[in-house]
RNA sequence: GGCGAAGUGGCCGAGUGGUUAGGCAGAGGUCUGCAAAACCUUGUACAGCGGUUCGAAUCCGCUCUUCGCCUCCA
């Protein structure tokens, strides 16, 4: 079976070939380091974690980088804003480096917690000053580019395919609709800065043949892919709004240095929306992550966003969560059933759930079925275990192999092999485990006793506090309820 | 205005020219001292109007609505 991709530059799903047979390379744009990471980073970057998962997984070596856009950026305009980075730091009354840092690690802590896996390669933008003004020069070589008064501007005229992601193409009927004329001494109003030359008071700058500036909002993407994986990659990922004019300015910079195609396959995932309204920054009704794992479990967050397709918007809203919380702790009592349950006599053919699990990642990455897999071998499993028969050790260890191979390795919405599900924050208490097993003698002798008044009275308070006891066939066992 | 995406049962959310998506919530039941969990049963949806077809929610056209991009944004 092959893996399918949808192409965002045909607008079809295309059997995915890369470059180098069993080598893929891949670019994903990372954020911009003035803010804390939200919901929306949560979706992009979860989505394209499960995409590198699903490529090693199917044996291919990624290599994966992902940006950390430190420097560019502008509020505004081209020719009017201001670096959101340094405006930052103006605000928070210090300078641009600690702002990119400190929002860096905070980027980072967040993703450890969806367990979204580091890219190969991190690079900064400020680190690669050298390579983006060797990329103007090169353009300005070959004619694509052009210097006025210490700017250099991308030609857009000199690139015919320019605006062919995002279909606009006809730059000049795309005039007609712009507002105000820019006082700007660019040739053509499509065409993009390059490198801007610094203004007084700019804190980020460096010295470049034409002024000491800094470099204009596409470059580094193009710089810094082309440096690690080559002038020609297989897939460039990145959130849909950023089609135009960031992508088409990418391809149009760097198809025009190296006379090749720029990416093979891109991917563009989808909005978070809020009550089906874009989250955005700007539009100050971002979700902050830091926020939410106060209330919910970062793993809930993985599966929420996996329960949708990537190029499909996701509506955020405290329901939904909710819902998600409740879908997910069915997995996890499955696989904890699986871990725990007696050996029986019934096999259990785990083939078909394989299967389609394939089916669905190899088509276009496909979550949401996969996840419908998942679940629809929840319910078998757990019927299975209900009968008296159960299934046999072999189809048991298959079961868990799978729950950990698609589950964990794969999605990372369920806990570790071998790790005690629920319990995973608590288990290395080992005084609470001393504590639990008390109460859990005691409750057990008033029931013995017929005393149920005590031993709910003992289950209610576990509950008040965020341990759930359930008595089941197999005996008493408890949880840590996520998110409390 | 230009470019693009989409409208699915109470909610979220896949998919498909004719066969159960899945989750959450709801109803009934089994099990349990009671709960919880699990399992069984239950809903029979695809914006509207035309068209193509033996057959469309799935293809085509039109209408309505929503969302994104056209300023930085995952």
């Amino acid at each position: 079976m092959s893996l399918f991709i949808y192409n965002s530059l045909s607008r079809t799903k295309e059997k995915f070939e890369p470059l180098h047979p069993g080598m893929v390379s891949i670019y994903v744009c990372g954020p911009t380091v003035y803010g804390h990471a939200h919901l929306g980073h949560a979706k992009s970057y979860v989505s394209f974690d499960v995409v590198v998962r699903w490529l090693r997984y199917k044996e291919y070596h990624v290599k994966y980088v992902q940006n950390i856009t430190d420097v560019g950026h502008l509020t505004d305009d081209a020719d009017e804003g201001e670096d959101k980075i340094a405006k930052q730091a103006r605000i928070e009354k210090t300078d641009p480096m600690e702002i990119s840092q400190f929002y860096t690690r905070s980027f980072y802590e967040d993703m450890d917690r969806l367990d979204v896996l580091r890219a190969n390669i991190a690079p900064a933008a400020t680190a690669h000053i050298p390579e983006q003004i060797a990329l103007v020069e090169k353009l300005i070589a070959t004619g694509h580019a052009y210097e006025i008064q210490g700017n250099v501007y991308f030609s857009v005229e000199s690139f015919p395919d320019y605006g062919k992601l995002s279909g606009r193409t006809d730059q000049d009927a795309l005039q007609s609709g712009v507002r105000i004329e820019m006082r700007s001494d660019k040739r053509h109003p499509s065409d993009f800065a390059l490198w801007k030359k610094a203004e007084e008071g700019h804190l980020m700058k460096w010295n470049s043949p034409w002024s000491v500036g800094y470099p204009g909002w596409h470059l580094e993407c193009s710089a810094m892919s082309m440096k690690y994986l080559g002038e020609t990659i297989d897939i460039h990922g990145g959130g849909m709004e950023n089609k135009f004019p960031h992508h088409d300015c990418e391809i149009a910079q760097s198809e025009a240095a190296t006379g090749k195609p720029y990416v093979r396959y891109w991917m563009h995932n989808n909005m978070v929306t809020v009550n089906g309204v874009k989250m955005g920054k700007s539009l100050k009704n971002s979700v902050n992550l830091k926020d939410v794992f106060k209330e919910t479990d970062p793993r809930v967050i993985r599966f929420f966003v996996l329960q949708s397709h990537y190029r499909s918007q996701l509506d955020y809203s405290e329901s939904a969560i909710k819902a998600s919380t409740t879908g997910l702790e069915k997995l996890r009592e499955t696989q904890r059933r699986i871990l725990e349950a007696k050996p029986g006599s019934a096999a259990f053919n785990l083939e078909p759930f394989i299967d389609r699990f394939t089916n669905a990642m190899d088509d276009d990455f496909n979550t949401p079925v996969a996840l419908a897999v998942l679940f629809d071998l929840s319910k078998s499993i757990n019927a299975a275990l209900d009968r008296n028969e159960g299934i046999t050790e072999e189809s048991r260890q298959q079961a868990a192999a799978f729950f950990q191979t698609a589950g964990t390795d794969l999605l990372g919405i369920l806990p570790l092999h071998g790790q005690t599900i629920g319990r995973d924050t608590v288990q290395t208490n080992k005084k609470l485990d001393g504590i639990m097993n008390i109460l859990l003698e005691l409750r057990a002798e008033a029931r013995n006793n017929k005393d149920f008044a005590l031993s709910d009275k003992i289950r209610d308070r576990l509950l008040s506090v965020g341990i759930e006891i359930k008595d089941t066939k197999e005996g008493v066992n408890w949880s840590s309820k996520p998110g409390v």
